[in-house]
DNA sequence: ATTAGCACTCGCACACCTAGAGTGCTAACG
DNA sequence: CGTTAGCACTCTAGGTGTGCGAGTGCTAAT
């Protein structure tokens, strides 16, 4: 729907002070925009027309207008202004990052935190996706008579772990042996080509032997298994509790949304790569109905890898969010990207 | 103090009925309470005996008595019976805990949410503390042409990785050799010994080579410092914005405590062996003032090692918090005791 | 199309009231 | 001297009533 300028002012401002304040605003205070040169009935009729159109509610009869979700919605399609960071934000979210210590993880982590501590609301941030990862190397290392770990590294520069026992005595020969034929055949293969078909051949092909160690087999799929998922870091989730345009309710429910890793996931592994801004029911989840999700995915290796989101009430500062989010994610996929030294 | 016995049953009485209901109980329902055949006016004296004395408090002047911390901790320490617990309850932990996958961290972590779940709070678990952690071996996974990860396993199954990189070209070869070196001087060290001085003597002592690559053996230091440190998993934090008894702030500050790594590994790190609790303002932490923790330690290979821990409000079901701690604490020290074939 | 004026609506804050629960005190009892 | 019955008292929760202020929608004039 196309809006006439007036209105277009209108809706923006009403929105702008909403974010501000918290506080709805009726046409009085309106008349005070940048611009907008009308007598205060003049702006009643056109929020009256907003409202009918669905662009904006009034929390009760005597109050002012606040804006629906499809108004947000409006906004940010149309009317909200990207914003250019200060550069001192810039180089702080640098700083920060690059203090971090050099795992890929840590970075990843501590961009959330800072996500969560500069927009002030609840972060994820999430690890590389499997679907573009590939064993790297995996090792092995004897830590008692029958038991051994298995250590899984990926092209993402991601660790995993996994102990495992046999019923005889495990000797150093072995572990090379296994060691040398799993790398031959397993460094450079897909995370998600490491199933069960595949660890069979893989034991066949190896004869007697590889019926020995099924235990092994289990850990090496199940590492691979695993790495195919992303770690989810949240920060700042107690922050929810703080926003007062947020009641209890739904603060909780977000809380409980983001402890949930299976709803947490789906919600993740869903959204596009760029910027992706949810607004109320367009999440599909029931507890995010009345919060907002931004969220944008960093690349590594010019791949859309994992994601930085942030998420909160409706009530969402979009232009700030998103200019941060973009910032910050732009900074770790670099860094990463530098570390792995897939940029040479 | 030692009280008489119509007191402290009557001291009993009150603090079960609360933990049970989260309602006052005045004079007339207690005259119910098993073995007590007294008039409702002998009960008033007494309650107003055990309010005089710290034990019991009004929560306002036409409202029963409810416990005061001192209340709980006299019931704690006196009253409180231990209770068994149900062959099925131990068998559904016991299940819970075999089918987490064979990762000690894994494992930390689902005892955890066992415990949250059966207890109904918010759980804390940690990985063993490094005070008698040692260096189990280093490994080394080249991924680039200068960088390159150093991936470090404990005495107690933890992992920890950090990528590096150098000035120069990596060959496997250069790898193997620090290696060797490597976990000839280190494996078997102490956690702890692993520090400044010990890394500057073991360059020097490597001559030339050595001052080659200061940053692998900062990324050495650093993998067993963090090593050092425990990790932390929170279960069902979110259990504490229902808590009914329990107002929001004081719900709001325990979150905010338990994602403030600092404060919450200074408790931690405070807790003795053995099942520990902590009520009300005896917690050194000003946002634990009105909450009560409840931590055991599990053990491997016979020493004290992580904790297994829940916090709530005062009102707490003591008796049977203590029970399902402990009979986690026991499944898990056992089951990742025998992972790491430290009992053959 | 815009504006001034005005009656109207509604939520909030505050005061007031009542019912019910539980107490402490006093005097009587064994 | 401990125990008990009786009673006046206190306090909270919850319901009702009222005035204020903010903001609206409508109408008639420009």
């Amino acid at each position: 729907m196309k809006l006439a300028l007036r209105k277009q002012k209108i809706l923006a401002a009403v929105i702008e002070h909403y974010i501000a304040t918290g506080e709805p605003i009726g046409s009085k205070s309106l008349q005070n925009t940048e611009g907008l040169d009308v007598s205060s009935a003049t702006i009643r009729n056109e929020l009256a027309d907003l409202t009918v159109k669905g662009f904006l509610k009034q929390p009760h009869t005597s109050a002012g207008r606040i804006p629906t979700e499809y108004g947000y919605r409006y906004y940010v399609d149309n009317l909200m202004e990207p914003i250019k960071l200060d550069d001192r934000v810039k180089r702080y979210i640098e700083n920060r990052l690059l203090s971090s210590s050099d795992a890929p993880e840590h970075i990843i982590k501590t961009a959330g935190a800072i996500a969560s501590e500069l927009i002030g609301t609840a972060a994820l941030s999430t690890t590389p996706t499997g679907d573009n990862t590939r064993v790297h190397r995996i090792k092995f290392v004897q830590t008692g008579r029958h038991t051994s770990m298995l250590v899984l590294i990926t092209s993402s520069g991601m660790v995993k772990s996994r102990l495992f026992r046999c019923d005889f005595d495990i000797t150093p020969e072995m572990l090379n042996v296994f060691d040398r034929a799993l790398n031959e055949s397993l460094a450079g293969q897909p995370l998600s080509a490491v199933n069960r078909p595949f660890v069979q051949t893989f034991a066949a092909s190896f004869g007697e032997l590889g019926l020995l160690m099924p235990d092994m087999l289990t850990a090496v799929m199940d590492a691979c298994k695993e790495s195919l998922g992303t770690n989810v870091y949240t920060s700042g989730s107690t922050k929810l509790l703080y926003q007062n345009d947020f009641d209890l309710i739904s603060a909780r429910g977000v809380l409980e949304f983001l402890s949930d890793s299976d709803s947490r996931d789906k919600l993740l592994s869903g959204i596009p790569e760029g910027t992706t801004i949810y607004i109320g029911k367009e999440n599909s989840h029931v507890l995010l109905r009345h919060s907002a999700v931004v969220a944008t995915r960093y690349e590594i290796d010019n791949h859309p890898a994992g994601l930085m989101a942030v998420i909160g009430s409706t009530r969402f500062d979009y232009p700030k969010a998103v200019a941060i989010l973009e910032c910050i994610a732009e900074y770790t996929g670099s860094l990463i990207d530098e570390l792995l030294s897939v940029r040479q």
